[in-house]
DNA sequence: TGTTTACTCTACTAAATCTATAGGTTTATT
DNA sequence: AATAAACCTATAGATTTAGTAGAGTAAACA
């Protein structure tokens, strides 16, 4: 399942796609419009802007911003960063791969096996999904 | 990410499915082949004869084996007894759906479209793999 | 009938993760 | 100087995970 983390750092960075001019929106403005906590947004959208995708202005008039288009974010770069790894088994991550404890042969793990199909399907949709697409739909 | 209990749950299935003869398991048997703690095993193959795929017998000579032919048990099915919905999000469940809080409006939440996209692909593999289809892999 | 074997069930726990919240600090604007 | 708003650290409560402990129950077998 989702994290409540992931899912409010989507909504945020699609509330700020969505603006027409890409001016510093205050927290306070998309956690009220999005309904989000507002400190639990903050640290969200502190992250998002560590990993380089918004900017921020502090003092007044200040807030968050797209530091890059839209298309050029794709939903499986923010869902790594919030989430974690994509697939479902440390096993078949491409990114944070780390092998089983208790499974002696990968290749002969039916399960792994089974989760590479589920991550391309997955890794599919996500890589090809941009936070503009998003807004279209 | 894959909680342990869901892939031993499939591991010790896919152990029984591999028997040449459906008799009687025990699970310290399955516990030191796939190397899964004998107790924890244990609660987990307790869910799955509740859930009507495995069935026991007490005593000596006793142990669990499958109910159903393994070309009868669709991974969807032991991943919800195990892990729970599928979908990303409660919004987007078919068997466990339950409205967000936050959100006003399903249809218009770009998340949630989105990952109506990632359950059915993943819901397209986990329905139509069997047991059965594990083992060949 | 008694013993052993092996599943059944309830309860508990340690550790990790999630979902925040609190409160002070820094920086920019007016 | 006053104010606005992001920045940062720490912490806390709730939930989930991944087990563990131990007594109970049923079957087999001698």
């Amino acid at each position: 399942m989702l994290s409540r983390k992931t899912k409010y750092g989507l909504k945020a960075l699609t509330f700020l796609a969505k603006q027409d001019k890409n001016e510093p929106v205050q927290i306070s403005v998309i956690s009220q419009s999005e309904n989000i906590s507002h400190k639990f947004l903050e640290s969200i959208l502190l992250i998002l802007r560590k990993a380089g995708y918004l900017g921020s202005k502090k003092g007044k008039g200040g807030g968050y911003y797209l530091m890059k288009h839209p298309s050029d974010i794709p939903i499986a770069a923010v869902y790594r960063i919030l989430e974690g790894p994509i697939a479902m088994m440390p096993c078949v991550s491409l990114n944070f791969y780390e092998k089983c404890d208790d499974c002696p042969d990968e290749k002969a793990c039916s399960v792994h096996n089974l989760m590479i199909q589920v991550r391309d399907n997955c890794l599919q949709i996500l890589e090809n999904t941009s936070l503009e697409d998003l807004i279209k739909s």
